[in-house]
DNA sequence: CCTGAAATTGCCGCTAA
DNA sequence: TTAGCGGCAATTTCAGG
């Protein structure tokens, strides 16, 4: 996991799409889909593991199935700018769970984060006690999701 | 993989943990980390599955690494709430694959998007091409992605 | 292609309602 | 007693050299 972008062939960028889809598919199953034997599919995997290019492999769970049927996404502006403070803010992020995904915005709002509440009551807990006592945080802007049209899905490859 | 919320005790909240860690881990380890032998721990795995809280396995690529170092989050308001033009508005964006994610959302705008790019052009391509002349679409308002501080991780169980 | 390890399945035993 | 859950052991398939 290091460095910047590698260049992929074709093989490559099937290989990436079959473990976008299944991330648990047999190496063999995979070299066979791909055209490759097992042992050089394995090592363009291993290669892009170690690039980067795969970060991780994970489980999606599904939060509606779980207990966190409450998805938001919320803007956040900072007051101050100082790298301090946003370096704070940062790790004021990293401690909560509910933040699934937090993105630095160019535009009006500084931040751009995704969360997930057991139900509205929770997740006011977490706008009105954390979020807005973490470092800095001078507006923040929340719409609820209804609908997950096209849940986070596989990059186009 | 269908229903509602199963129950899940706390041996499959640790399976999910590290499932989500880990997506492909292998059964043996991951039955000794909770527990368990591996025979209940992959009964367990396939009774979430089905009940589709594990909703799938996917490798986690990093866009930046593969040429798509523009990701922009796009909120979208319709013309029409017309269940006819907000029909042909999904299946414009199951289309294109440049929608990583999309949501319907409560408040001012109706939509939330997730894009990515492999530069500006092809990011203003398809915001002016294609979304802006999808069906109903009345306003977007495009913000970028300057910094990811939190990639998409792991739903708090 | 080969060897050890993992996934998967059948079968049995235990426990609680 | 029966439904549910866990474990062992045998078999098939896979990972990695």
């Amino acid at each position: 996991m290091a460095k910047s972008t590698i260049s992929l062939d074709e093989i490559d960028r099937r290989i990436l799409r079959a473990l976008q889809q299944d991330g648990r598919i047999a190496v063999t199953l995979l070299a066979e889909q791909v055209g490759l034997s097992a042992t050089p599919c394995l090592r363009r995997i291993r290669r892009m593991e170690e690039a980067g290019v795969i970060a991780r492999y994970t489980a999606v769970v599904d939060p509606t199935r779980v207990g966190l049927p409450i998805q938001a996404f919320v803007q956040v502006a900072l007051s101050s700018h100082a790298e301090e403070v946003a370096a704070a803010f940062h790790r004021a992020l990293e401690a909560r769970s509910e933040v699934v995904a937090a993105y630095a915005m160019s535009g009006g709002m500084d931040y751009m984060l995704h969360v997930v509440a057991s139900d509205f009551e929770a997740y006011a807990e977490f706008a009105l006690k954390a979020l807005l006592r973490m470092p800095g945080v001078k507006e923040t802007r929340s719409s609820f999701v209804l609908m997950a049209l096209k849940p986070p899905g596989a990059v186009p490859i």
